[in-house]
DNA sequence: CCCCTACTGATCCAC
DNA sequence: TCAGTAGGGG
């Protein structure tokens, strides 16, 4: 067979990776250096060299978004279609670990997953039980620990010993939730993972039926991987299965949610005798671009090192504006992006990058006023949303009636009369007789515990599960949905809300009547097989949802910096580049959390193809407080040869005091300073005038110093010198 | 049960 | 500053 179409148009390191033997390798992919395309074309060789069935190979990413990419493209390349390889993220191949063997990881067949709304309300419940102060613990900071313990690989009965009550409460609550969902057959994100790890511990035997099956697996992103994906990876590989991991450790930002970039520096030692190939060649941006990511990132010690470099051009240089504040600042952006659209350029192929969703405000208000069309990326994902999580509980309880989060979730949603008095009787009854709320709920009924307006309601509500559930296997999912929905009453609740609210909330649900109605089950070969609405379900819980709609106009985007991992953009620009914001105050001190910084920066500047725009802004409004933060220490990290200042400033949206005192200068007798103006001081350094105030020898003027901050001087003393 | 008020607290977020 | 929420009063 003619395997050469798979090498054509790779470079030498592509081609070095794509057709290495089967063996264990790690591939350092720099941004923009075509990792996704050797991960599609590594499978591809593998298929036609090595005669892999698609069934024998496994790959990893970290969201759904990337495994239908990467999906997409091995179907485009090969021109069959991928169905039975093992695509996915590393929870929802768990998951189907998990369902496939249940019984051996002591799972009910029906056992549901908690999204961590779910699990916040259950540590909730929990520490209510047991009278735990919520102030001195409070509920999302214990449920961040038991996430992070998870993460781990660490259950509660092997948390170490303490003496502290603090821990000690900490442990007690992480063993009851540990208990409770195991007793209700339910599993967190973390378990999921933590589950499977375990079920191939205790049972060689499955382990190593998986062991022969799979021929090779394909890690993508790992620098982002945590403990527990880490030792997933290195049980189920075991030394029978090579694997090779793509990341990149100039591009780890998630350290904060339990990414070790050790890993990546680690598998060189756990996984026998890798090849390690760098690809370096970038094909995103101009020289000057990566001349400054390489400058920036080099100030991080313990790289595995990687130089970025291009056959493409120059380009022109980075610019950098200093804004009075954000809204000189977002002003400013806007009538940048404004230029770029007269230029004739697409306003899709920009974005507006920012450390922190607070900054979004500012900035979406110029646009507006400049008539900008823009989308925000990020936020809420689509099935975190209250009304979806609320219909998909409906349609959990259809599918398997004991599941107690969605119960009590929708008890009372709408609210059809049911109190926390009828619900904490049925949790005690479920309690004791160790029975599900619904099964509780019934005897209750049955028993004639309940009386009144919370009778009749109940009765109705497992009366219309009842119906939904007989019903199930004539209709099909959409339909199913649409009567959850319109039965239930969650439709008319939301209709008859007020306000624009209500109708966002039905439009949600509509797209959810029509994701269910494009919802199909690519179920793979030898998977047990899932009906339609139990896998709907589990991708609800798995799977964020698509982005809004109208993703046809063209905008300017918008995100955070995270979000931006893995996107591209002609024109780029960074807002926010302050000390305290970017680094952000929380990760200044800590050195490990600052390289984390600054390699966020670096992903941010390794965004641009062609131009990239940074802005700072000298005074910013935070929390309803005004500071004065210096230029970012990324920005001063950068080569001053690569950027070009731009101080023009634009007096529409300046604070009166400043446009009023523009025009004229001040100073002792010469007119020698003005605003934004760039100050050389003996001790302190260099720094841009900000304000002033008074006259002759009482003359005070305020200077944010590059180092130092901003400072009031008496400017008879200060001595300060132009630059 | 619902609405209003007072209070809190605040990077980044996939599964 | 402001958004989200807990708790009280109607």
């Amino acid at each position: 067979m003619d395997v050469s179409h798979i090498l054509d148009g790779l470079n030498d390191a592509q081609r070095e990776a794509v057709a290495a033997p089967m063996q264990n390798l790690l591939v350092l992919a720099g941004a923009g250096s075509g990792k996704t395309r050797v991960l599609v074309h590594r499978i591809a060789w593998l298929m036609e060299t090595e005669n892999l069935s698609p069934s024998s190979i496994m790959a990893v990413t970290f969201t759904n978004k990337a495994a239908k990419e990467m999906r997409g493209r091995i179907e485009q390349l090969l021109d069959i279609p991928a169905r039975s390889l093992w695509f996915g993220t590393f929870h929802g191949i768990a998951h189907r670990f998990l369902r496939a063997h249940s019984r051996d990881a002591k799972l009910p067949e029906n056992f549901q997953i908690l999204d961590s709304d779910d699990q916040l309300r259950i540590v909730k419940r929990i520490m209510r039980e047991f009278n735990v102060d919520e102030t001195r613990w409070p509920p999302k900071q214990v449920q961040s620990f038991i996430n992070s313990k998870k993460d781990e690989g660490i259950r509660a009965a092997y948390l170490p010993p303490t003496h502290s009550q603090y821990d000690h409460t900490l442990a007690e609550i992480y063993k009851q939730y540990e208990a409770q969902c195991q007793q209700s057959g339910m599993v967190d994100f973390g378990e999921l993972l933590l589950r499977s790890h375990e079920l191939w511990l205790n049972n060689p035997a499955l382990l190593a039926h998986y062991q022969d099956r799979f021929r090779y697996l394909l890690v993508d992103e790992f620098q982002d991987t945590n403990t527990i994906q880490y030792a997933w990876l290195r049980v189920l590989a075991g030394d029978r299965i090579p694997i090779m991991v793509v990341g990149d450790d100039d591009q780890s930002i998630y350290g904060w949610r339990g990414a070790k970039i050790e890993n990546i520096q680690q598998f060189q030692f756990d996984f026998a005798s890798p090849l390690v190939v760098k690809l370096e060649q970038n094909y995103r941006s101009t020289s000057t671009i990566l001349k400054a990511a390489n400058t920036l990132i080099a100030n991080n010690g313990d790289r595995l090192g990687k130089d970025l470099w291009t056959n493409g051009n120059e380009g022109e240089p980075i610019d950098l504006y200093a804004a009075f504040n954000e809204q000189d600042e977002a002003n400013y952006i806007a009538d940048r992006i404004s230029s770029w659209v007269d230029q004739g350029r697409q306003r899709s192929d920009s974005a507006i990058l920012y450390r922190s969703n607070a900054q979004s405000r500012v900035l979406e208000e110029f646009l507006i006023r400049q008539a900008i069309p823009y989308r925000i990326y990020g936020g809420l994902r689509f099935y975190d949303r209250q009304e979806i999580r609320n219909a998909v509980a409906y349609l959990r309880l259809v599918f398997y009636r004991h599941d107690d989060a969605a119960f009590e979730r929708v008890v009372n949603v709408p609210t059809r009369g049911v109190g926390n008095k009828t619900v904490s009787d049925l949790r005690v009854h479920a309690r004791e007789q160790s029975i599900s709320l619904w099964q509780a709920c019934v005897e209750r009924l049955q028993l004639g515990l309940i009386k009144g307006k919370a009778k009749q309601s109940l009765t109705q509500f497992i009366d219309l599960i009842d119906s939904l559930s007989a019903e199930q296997d004539q209709i099909s999912l959409a339909q199913l949905t649409e009567q959850a929905i319109t039965r239930s009453g969650l439709k008319d609740f939301h209709a008859n809300e007020k306000g624009e609210k209500g109708q966002a909330r039905l439009e949600n649900l509509n797209e959810l009547l029509t994701a269910a109605r494009d919802f199909s089950v690519d179920n793979d070969d030898d998977d047990e097989e899932l009906t339609p609405l139990a896998a709907f379900i589990a991708q609800a819980a798995l799977d964020a949802g698509e982005q809004q709609a109208d993703e046809h106009q063209d905008c300017v985007q918008m995100m955070t910096l995270h979000s931006a991992k893995g996107l591209e953009f002609p024109l780029v620009l960074m807002a926010g580049m302050e000390e305290g914001l970017f680094p952000h105050q929380m990760s200044m001190e800590d050195p490990s959390r600052l390289s984390e910084e600054r390699r966020l920066c670096y992903v941010g500047v390794t965004r641009a193809m062609e131009k990239l725009i940074i802005t700072y802004a000298e005074s910013r409004r935070l929390y309803g407080q005004e500071k004065f933060n210096p230029v970012s220490r990324f920005v001063r990290e950068i080569p001053a040869d690569l950027m070009q200042e731009v101080r023009i400033k634009n007096s529409v949206s300046m604070p009166v005091s400043f446009a009023a005192s523009q025009s004229s200068s001040f100073g002792e007798e010469s007119a020698e300073f003005h605003l934004g103006q760039v100050v050389n001081h003996a001790k302190f350094g260099e720094g841009t005038v900000l304000n002033y105030e008074g006259q002759g020898s009482h003359a005070r003027i305020q200077v944010n110093f590059f180092d130092h901050g901003s400072k009031w001087l008496v400017l008879s003393y200060a001595k300060l010198e132009a630059v």
